[in-house]
DNA sequence: AACATATATCGAAAATATTAGATATGAGGT
DNA sequence: ACCTCATATCTAATATTTTCGATATATGTT
């Protein structure tokens, strides 16, 4: 499954493309937090948060760590630099 | 239709999110081109492509410019910074 | 062992996005 | 005025995403 390039550079940005995965990151934005109190915030029940997770985490811009009952999300460092790199090659006029 | 910001920007992304837009954002990086042009060199048709041009555009990331017959659209270097700033405000820890 | 809590997974419904064909529009050319 | 070409718009079909309720799993507690 190494077909399409353009696939793979998709999903990085599908992550970024849902209204409640962008107030998940804000809330991420201030530290590490976990699951139960990301679903305080937002307006959609366990299953559909546990679904947005899954879905921040395998495009790579959110790390989970399991602690016991819990898990803590955040923002990973090194997945948000590749979005962003790729962001700007993307936007970039080539010369 | 203020309701919404994470709606508004999601949208941005969402216009990042498709695997047709992303060929088509590479072809633009090498500098404006006409709809005729793009159109040959994906595996879509016609009125697909003009779908697909309509989002880049709404989002701001690119821009038409018509010239007689013929559409030629371009990055446009306004909206793509926005994107980026955006992007780097969603994921920059906040201290 | 039985129970409670936190989260993940499954299955189906609902919402949204993508696609292609048909048709419309608008600019030139004859 | 008619024709052709490039692009946009409309409609309907299909594909994908998002949502929720039910259930499963895994951990800690009594």
């Amino acid at each position: 499954m190494l077909d399409n390039i353009y696939k793979e550079n998709a999903k990085v940005f599908k992550a970024f493309s849902d209204e409640n995965r962008l107030m998940i990151l804000e809330l991420l934005r201030n530290g590490e937090k976990c699951a139960c109190v990301i679903l305080e915030d937002l307006n959609i029940v366990q299953s559909t948060l546990s679904y947005h997770m899954e879905i921040l985490c395998e495009s790579g811009i959110v790390c989970g760590r399991k602690e016991g009952k819990w898990t803590h999300y955040s923002l990973s460092e090194k997945g948000c630099k590749y979005a962003k790199n790729l962001l700007t090659d993307l936007t970039t006029v080539s010369n």
